[in-house]
DNA sequence: TATGAATGAGGCTTCATTCAT
DNA sequence: AATGAATGAAGCCTCATTCAT
């Protein structure tokens, strides 16, 4: 299976045995982030109920009771790990390129961000969490849905809106701007089913874009 | 196909039990039909690991261990089931609209189409199988893509190249068709995860493929 | 400690080991009973907590897992158990001796019956049962006491007053009947925790009875 | 004896946390003597095996570590719990009335007695650990016997016969003076099983005594 | 001494699978 | 073909005990 977690290669525990002290205490805080990167990983792999407690345990360099000092349960690492998953993205990305670069630099912008947002392993291993086992949290993704997707998809139509000096305002991709994401959720789901790298959906879904937003979309010189 | 989610009634065997005659000998090719059928509801319900074999057997009026006359194990049961929904689909539905009924029938039809395979009941299941287990039988995958996924994608391509008499030959969605997927995709996803009706994206979905395609499909009397 | 029950005698497993068969399959009611017996064993020996279903299992011949045809939970048995030992005991003893054999006979009747029906083995471990874990059924508790316990110590001040053809009317012990069956309390008492014989207590409890009652008991003839 | 099952109050240790300084020190005897009256309380509640250090610990303010610089392992504690249990009682209790009193006077002090040392908390709390656990510690229970059952029992038949004037020399209950205990065995079971107030059978108690020693044991001036 | 994270053995329970009926 | 009791291998979780701090 794919590699889901850049974090986790180090931790392959048999190769480094005799490095590693036997019994490592840490501070419950940098255990519990632990915990739940091993918890991403294993649940996202093999469901919830296939995953193990012990190669959760095992992932991040604990014995298998060592998790109860931190979680009460299989479903409370389940729960806690979906909590953090699905808090709202930090994004700490390059500002959108001034209106004179054009449509393709935008639209450019846009998809890379998707990307950046999407397409990463740890939002890819929770989609796969979220299809096979979301209905074990439904408060969670009730949540997660509006207060991060719903405004997300509404900040992008917005800023079409805004972009295109109001000229795209009776444009199904500003009433319906899930439609720019569309794309990308094809893009995961052939990742996640077939293996397909998103990568390669990246350059169709900017001329897509282009084509959308292009002739609507011109310099403002020009205009 | 089968329309097997929505048989929720029945479940409870139980209040059931004395009408139902004890050993119902069936034709081994029935029962097998309504063991996968059985099969398909649990394993897209709680995934591989979580649905028991207990439940397959009486969703389908069988005891546990009848399941072993007809298949060997847990994971043969899969593979079969996998196999079938992976079939081809057997597409009966309307042929497309007359050219000269322009760029929306036709749109519309691609749209119908769309939906009508793949966000049935039964298509839907499937879906959440391959995400959650389809790392199960990666053999089936494949195959499923190499028959099914890509022929129908180009096919999609191929039409609407034909059906613009060459004039979209350098289009992205002529070169990339599985962008007229996407919106399925999404809506697929946004059912699955979040519960919503597909059918909610169906019109935004017409209209996308109009925009895309409307400028370069005129009636052939007016071109 | 004490060997409890009788019953459980040829059940040592490893010795007969070879002539078992594997796999027997006993009619449901049977089983219920063979597991009942061996709990009753267990958890009177170890206490509820401390005894394992493994060791059940073994003692009944059946694997641990088997258990859980018949029973829900440990919890479950341990109520099955405690519900059937605190069934009313049937009382197929002798009838009281005729008036005319005298106080002492009377007295030796009531203490063998009180022995047989209270120091016996299983009723000796249904005691420690009560002792070490009632808290854990008190509905089956307060059901025994007002069923059975009650009931059995009336019975006995009733018969004291119609024997001694009303001379006893205001004696203690009719007033307050336990007082005859303390004796036997201290006799279980004694047994469970020190490990003493209870018949060694039986003559002097005859004695307190003759002593209590003979004065006023006297045979009809004479009085 | 320390009174120890009163406490039920304090139990909840979360809610005063910030009350409570860490790592409070004290003097070993005292934290001994802490630990021990915890201890009595879980292993009574709930069985040798069921008790839980952590519980142990919380009940005294200590963490479940800290119990191990005091005792060596649970067996430990509770083998010194039972050794402080088991210890002859200290009998500050009133002198017996003269015997000019009369025998009512006398019954009534001995009832006293006996549930003065009997039917106390921590004595029923031992009594249950006896029976349910007694098993753990069969040397203490026979030194026990040795030291203290079997002297208390046997003054209590020498001071009937002093009493008496030797009038009783004959009697069962002079032979056989654990005769006199049982109602308060009896008395005890109830309580243990069935919740019932050791109190209420005081009064009949002391009426049995009357009538097995008031006609022996008349004033020394009628005599 | 005291804390509490960590360990690891062991128990309860589940469940795929087998097999006598 | 079908049943369902029985098996046995795991898996989750608890808890006595250890140990770094």
């Amino acid at each position: 299976m794919h590699e889901v977690l850049a974090e986790n290669a180090p931790d392959s525990l048999r190769s480094v045995k005799d490095e590693t002290p036997a019994r490592q205490r840490l501070a419950p805080e940098v255990r519990v982030q632990q915990i739940l990167d091993a918890a991403l990983v294993e649940f996202a792999e093999r469901g919830f109920t296939a995953a193990r407690m012990d190669d959760i345990a095992a992932r991040c360099g604990l014995s298998k009771g060592g998790l109860y000092a931190h979680f009460q349960s299989k479903d409370g690492i389940f729960e806690a790990l979906l909590a953090r998953s699905l808090a709202p993205p930090q994004w700490n990305e390059p500002p959108p390129p001034p209106l004179s670069e054009g449509p393709r630099a935008f639209a450019q912008w846009v998809v890379q961000g998707l990307h950046a947002g999407l397409a990463q392993p740890a939002a890819v291993a929770t989609l796969r969490l979220l299809v096979a086992e979301g209905a074990r949290v439904p408060h969670l993704v009730a949540a997660w849905e509006q207060t991060v997707v719903q405004p997300c998809v509404a900040q992008l139509g917005e800023m079409l809106l805004v972009r295109s000096g109001g000229r795209l305002a009776d444009s199904v991709i500003v009433r319906e701007p899930w439609l720019l994401v569309a794309p990308v959720a094809h893009a995961l789901l052939s990742h996640v089913v077939l293996g397909r790298d998103p990568a390669q959906y990246r350059e169709a879904h900017v001329e897509l874009l282009c084509t959308l937003i292009g002739p609507h979309m011109q310099m403002p010189g020009r205009g």
